[in-house]
DNA sequence: GTTGTTATGGACCGTTCGGTCTATTATAGG
DNA sequence: CCTATAATAGACCGAACGGTCCATAACAAC
């Protein structure tokens, strides 16, 4: 029978994403890539294809592991206001700590239309992000009706957006205090 | 005597300036640059030193002549809300149709906080939009004093991380009815 | 222990990268 | 027309890129 596999190959995606995240697609070279995820360049190509299927690979895992939207339980009982300053707060701390915030945003800068793959993936990403504001912010008014359908989506829409200027804007190493006051005063309509 | 130039040094920049908001910086190789700037390698570097430098230097075109907040004139007498409204349509079509919008958000992104020659000019551009939105508001507000100087600040700051995550979301390949949408709504809270 | 199978390290590949250098060309002043 | 000077085209460079391949090492089944 054959040689076991020597590296956990889960392990290996998410200390790939990790470089992505910090440093782009192209700026994470192969080199940085293996010495990360701590394989040889055979088990790399053997195990993953090519640095491009990697690529997607990490976009998934993200997907399912790291973006916000799988922290959130839009039926906790907190408050919507509660609940997205501390998404906001998540971000800008995943950002100042060089963790890279989140991958899609990153990505459509970086690509911006000139993938097919990787659009229809952070597309997709942002709409749940979106998604996620919708479903939270439901949740909590579903005992007071204050608001139509309509003006949800719409806040839902704000708060994506400013979900990315903050991305943006952290990433310029503005500081902490200016963050969260972006962050805090983009949920006052709330509650 | 010598032989004259044979290219306008500002012209190239300019066409440096396009391709790197287009493609970024590591996305810019440097036959992509000298095609574009229509000149051999030879005056490339001898007239700019090196990628990087022409880098620094299309920065610096780029807060000069591209930047939204030179296209504004606070003292004009149009509304806040209807300035600010087309800031943000002229960000979304400049995303749209392959401009790439505003070089200081892309670098924020590229960068991160790698190098500090660009986030020193990152920072003070950023700076600079969230200023000029101060300005406009100000502006708007003279006759009226319903908002204390505190709250505009805030506002700015809101407008900043808005017009960011726009250019986000406009790379991502969203319709811009959507995007038209965030932008409308965000000025609605305005006069 | 032998065998069959597979993971692995590392040599190797062509290409492209950013950058240098030289030979040539063009031209304004004498 | 000649000469000094500067702009140019393109050959050339080493390094790094993403990617291939093969000899070897490791291990499960027998």
């Amino acid at each position: 029978m054959a040689r076991p596999i020597q590296f956990d190959k889960q392990t290996a995606i998410d200390q790939a994403l990790c470089v992505f995240r910090k440093q782009g697609y192209k700026g994470s070279s192969l080199h940085d890539l293996i010495r990360a995820m701590n394989i040889s360049k055979s088990s790399f190509y053997e195990t993953f294809g090519s640095k491009y299927e990697l690529f997607l690979i990490t976009l998934a895992r993200f997907h399912e592991t790291e973006a916000v939207y799988q922290f959130i339980n839009p039926t906790d009982n907190i408050s919507a206001k509660t609940v997205i300053t501390n998404i906001f707060k998540q971000l800008i701390d995943s950002v100042i700590n060089g963790k890279g915030g989140c991958l899609f945003g990153n990505c459509a800068v970086e690509f911006s239309d000139t993938d097919a793959n990787i659009t229809t993936l952070v597309t997709s990403g942002i709409k749940q992000l979106e998604h996620m504001f919708y479903q939270i912010l439901i949740h909590d008014q579903k005992n007071k009706a204050v608001l139509e359908k309509h003006k949800i989506q719409t806040i839902a829409r704000q708060l994506t957006a400013t979900f990315y200027g903050l991305q943006i804007m952290a990433n310029a190493n503005l500081n902490r205090k200016e963050l969260n006051e972006i962050a805090s005063n983009s949920v006052a309509i709330l509650d």
